[in-house]
DNA sequence: GCCTAACCGAGACGGTACGTCGGGTCTTTTG
DNA sequence: CAAAAGACCCGACGTACCGTCTCGGTTAGGC
């Protein structure tokens, strides 16, 4: 999946003219974003302070982001923790572990921040991409999780999956909004234990 | 529940000294910063154009909201559709009416919006109070729901109450994040039988 | 002569409501520019520099000038000093004492930069107005001279009159331009030896 | 005399290994700068839009001229129609002839644009080199009328010479300085005109 | 017929300044 | 004597050039 920014190579691989563009700037600046965004927040993330902090003229981040939000974006996604495959063997643990991974990140800052993004991009344009990824992302991992509890055998009712995979993600969502600012120190056990709960709940819905 | 506005009379009805406020200035800027907010969004969301559209200096907005944010959040919180109590004599249909009516306020621009400060307050404490006042008065309409029902002597899980309540809005949300911007032309009895079919999926977790 | 400076009150010698502009940032403003403009030359001359060095917003800068030029021209302006009348009591003494202040005038830095902003209006509109004002003030200082010289009963080829002045303000330009980087360190004495012997020479033209 | 230009072969007219420079470059450069300075004046006279005009690498101009200051002198210089010599037969034809041939250059942008580098010179010691030339060759061509002059056997007030060719040269730049704007459309005969009259004035400080 | 060196175009690089805009404060006049 | 108006300082925005640099590729003479 290509990011916002900006392509030098646009539909060829062959090499453009001029002075190609330094990979270890384009990274410097991400790696600056990054510090930038985690230490002042989105609302005072910094086009010039990226580029003080990265030793990188204005001009090398305008060549490559369009402004200010693109960069926020594509720094935030390129260090989001990605939503990997899980595979414990049964379904009821690929659901608690792929709950507790979405909790895991929507709790981390960076994680939050792409929620954000994604909430944002409902009116923002500028933003469709990242949340449609986001998006898709999301229910790969549950579509791979139920296509394995079938190859297992498991009888699902096949109407419930979708509604059943939205309250899922919706309720750590829920949890993550209402509580977000009380559970700040909720232990990784804490987090499982609600996930468990949660899917042992909700899974009485897929039995046929 | 009062405002965050800064109030001029603190506990007296007897005429302060000095210029009296302009009443009229108010009720222009509220307008003007909905407009505003309506137009261009609230990160493009400015206290320069607020002043400016209503006609008034900025020094009249800060005398009654002490930042952009205050102001941002009083003005969508003016606006935006209670949510109103809702009494259709089941617990099915209260549950069918209350996830209809979250999911029009969240594809309604205000709601939405107040749905976004709800997200941002999780890293601005600024927008804390909107935030916490919202997720209370979900919280009092789902509860007075089955408080009727028990009344009614529905025999509910009691367990199962505030996890099913979490799930059946996180579900609405997940509809608005992840088609927000695809239905937008949805209409009104889809939106009721998306909310009916999900309700009746998660009615059978409050069976004892 | 009103400078080119953005004029709060127009039309109408009626306080303005509002904080009125600060005269003293004006001043400060003002004695910035020449410093940075002696410091740094007009290529140089910023409007960063000027507001750092005058402990200003640039926006306080940027309420009372458009651009650049136009504070360049108006600092530049303010303190140049003017070609003040001169009377001693015979043409010939006039004529000398004219020409030594145009000689001083163009060889002081912010006098030199007074008629290079002159020559540049010829090109640009933006100096236009300084350039006016600067000829005006020279033709005026020449008219009353010869006024003077008519009232003390001097009989003059009335002819000759209008050469003979651009002929006197021609050749001490001239001076400066040829020898400008040459003479740097000619002393007064010269200066007025100089001017006196030219305009020995083209007082002939004026016998009738 | 040769002109700024960065020289290629140092004190050996031996060929240089490696590519030779492309003399179509040279030439298309100086013709994209002339256009560049007409169309935006020498404030706004910018490398890259030349280079982008001219169809060449920013290096390819910076290898032949150090800065933008020396391409704008060169450019100007190049295409600035030069003094030539004037030889009508009689002194007064040749100082006619002369000052006329000034008029008419300083009313042409081009010559005009060397007349403002020749005043910023005085400041800019980058413009140091074209002012002298420019000077010198005013000056020689003085000097040959005059000499000429001697030759056919005219009695001159030999201590006036250099004081009257001053105020020659001087009373057309004024000419120009004041009118500049107003006299856009002077006629060539209203020059010649303009400009006998004022030789036939200070003529009579020629005699002896 | 390669080798080497300088040129070419293109364009990225770190900088600096531009003129605009917005946030939140401060200083006047107004009612 | 507080409200209202608007100037204040600050600092980020996104753009445009500066003069330098690094590419891939071209064009000659020397070997």
């Amino acid at each position: 999946m290509t990011g916002i920014r900006d392509e030098q190579t646009a539909g060829t691989d062959r090499r453009r003219p001029g002075r190609p563009r330094d990979p270890v700037a384009e990274q410097r600046i991400l790696d600056a974003a990054i510090d930038e965004f985690l230490e002042r927040g989105p609302a005072r993330f910094t086009i010039d302070g990226v580029a003080r902090r990265a030793g990188v003229g204005k001009s090398t981040v305008y060549l490559r982001w369009p402004d200010r939000d693109a960069l926020l974006v594509e720094s935030v996604r390129a260090r989001s923790r990605s939503i990997e495959d899980v595979d414990t063997g049964s379904l009821r643990g690929d659901l608690i572990r792929l709950t507790t991974n979405l909790l895991r990140f929507l709790r981390d800052p960076l994680g939050y921040a792409t929620f954000r993004i994604t909430v944002d991009a409902v009116a923002n344009p500028a933003y469709e991409h990242i949340a449609r990824e986001l998006a898709q992302k999301h229910r790969h991992a549950a579509r791979r999780v139920f296509d394995r509890a079938r190859t297992r055998g498991d009888t699902i009712d096949e109407a419930a999956v979708d509604p059943v995979v939205e309250c899922l993600y919706g309720a750590v969502t829920m949890q993550v909004l209402n509580h977000g600012l009380d559970m700040a120190s909720a232990s990784e056990v804490d987090l499982e234990a609600h996930c468990t709960s949660t899917v042992d709940l909700v899974l009485r819905l897929l039995e046929p």
